[in-house]
This record gives structure tokens, sequence and C-alpha cells, in this order.
DNA sequence: TTTGGTGCAAAACCTTTGCATTAGG
DNA sequence: CCTAATGCAAAGGTTTTGCACCAAA
């Protein structure tokens, strides 16, 4: 399977870094290293947009943050639990369920086997519109 | 389920659109517009790279062509059956074997359901190494 | 002090758009 | 003839890189 990086972690503990985690703590949805970088002017912290893109990275590098790729090809991460699972994503509001599917990782392997494929890894994410958003749908 | 478009086709036959719809059915594997570009220019087709991007977004507008977007956020095709399938990608050779996972489709309805959301769609790539590339490796 | 971190500006990258020209129907 | 399609060049957007300066340990 997919084998984590050693998670080489950053060496010092800097005033912009721990603004990033705590931004990314405070929010439930997947962000964009811009949107992220906005919300930290907002609030006050300057940071440059540079350092936000390399604090989100050596954060997914270590694994404590989760990435995806949309369709326009943007990154955006969340603050996830260390265990490997997928996401349940509205695509109104943004709320994001975790899921640990291992019903899916099964099938995943079972497949790949049965082609003789080997070292699997997967890409598996859900979007919808959640029960809010369809109830008020404004 | 993510509803189909209409697909409105192309309304004019030119050399060009037929050169990559001919160069997309010469690949088994995902391939980027660049490279499709690229293919084109060697075999002596006179094809500019926005035309490459136009036909392949009428392609997949009309359902003829699947895409994919990397993690670095490239968008690559591939000619597909219509139908709504998975893939499984060689990460080495780039073999793909098209899937068709009544049991994923089940599941994700299923976990959305469950969450209260509705009119899923889903993004599910499966990569790993095929058996040429287990053994021969090199 | 030492060296990783920061941040601006500029580059790199893929993709889209404007507009004059070409060619399919 | 009429207008969609083409293609160059330039713009658009996100992410990365170069380099001088700053600050954590």
């Amino acid at each position: 399977m997919s084998g984590s990086a050693p998670a080489t972690g950053p060496q010092r503990q800097t005033r912009q870094r721990a603004a990033v985690q705590s931004a990314l703590a405070g929010r439930m949805e997947f962000t964009s290293a811009q949107q992220l970088h906005d919300l930290l002017r907002q609030q006050g912290t300057a940071i440059g947009l540079t350092t936000v893109y390399r604090s989100l990275q050596a954060l997914a590098d270590s694994g404590q943050v989760d990435l995806l790729v949309t369709d326009e090809g943007q990154t955006l991460y969340r603050q996830c639990s260390a265990e490997h699972h997928h996401h349940l994503v509205c695509r109104d509001c943004g709320r994001t369920v975790e899921i640990a599917g291992p019903a899916v990782e099964t099938w995943a392997d079972a497949i790949a086997e049965e082609h003789g494929f080997s070292e699997i890894s997967h890409t598996i994410e859900l979007f919808g519109r959640c029960s809010s958003c369809t109830a008020g749908t404004g």
C-alpha cells in the first residue's frame, strides 16, 4: 500500500507555522493555500503566501494534513486524523465527513490483484449536497 | 448521480479534430493535451496546441473521452466507453484497465445517504504497478 | 553564532481567451 | 456565402524558486 513518508517534521517552531496550523484547525472544510492566506491576513497575522504554501507542504509531508486536487487543479488542504480515510464533501457549503471505508479498501485491493497489479494506492472522494443545503437551498 | 451533459457535439468535421480523435484512439494510456500535441506534430500533423485543448474539451463534453486530474493538477484524457466506470492505472507504464464497479457505486450511494447527502458524484481512481512492470522492472 | 525560515518578486507551468484568418457546409 | 474552427500570441491562475534578510535554537 502507499507507504507513508518518514515524516521529517519541521525543525524550527515559528510564529507563521503555528498560525497556519491553527487556522487550519479552525476550519472544517478543505481550504486552499490562498484562502488560508487571506484568512490569516484578515485576522491580522502577518504572513507571506509563499510561507503558507511551504507550511502546508511540510504538514502534508508529515501526514498531519490531508490534501486533494480539484477539477480545476487547485490543491485543497484539511486537518485530518492520521489514519487512511476518504471524504464526503458538500459541494455547496464544503462541509466534510471523514469516511473510513474498509469496504472500499478491500474492493480496491481485490480488483487490483485480479488484474495482476500490486503496490496499490487509490484516490476516492465523494461529492454531494448535504441535508442543510438541500433543505434551505439558497 | 452526476448527470451526463446533453452532449452537443462538434458541428464541423475538420482535419484537426479527426487527428486528435485518432491520436487518442491510438493510445491506451491517459495522455495530456501537450503530449498529444507533441505526438501529432511528430507524426507530421500540423495542429495548434489551442486546438488540441479545444478538441479534447469538446470530446470530454460529449462523453466520448474520459478525463482525470493528476496530483500536479494536470488534466489527462483517454478514449473510453461511454458508460460510467473507473480506472486502474499502472504508474510505471501507464497501462490502464477500465473497471465497472457496481459495488463501489452502491457503497458510495449508501455512505452518502447515511450522512444525508444527495446528488452524489465521486472520483475513484486506482494506481498500482502491473505484472509486466513488477516482473521485468527496469 | 549558525542555519533554517521568511517573503518579495519573478519564473514556471498548464490552460484559456482575443482576434484575425481559414475553411467546412 | 456564412460562420464555426483554427492558431498565434498574450493573458489568466496557481504554485514554485532565487535570494537577501530575519530569527529560532
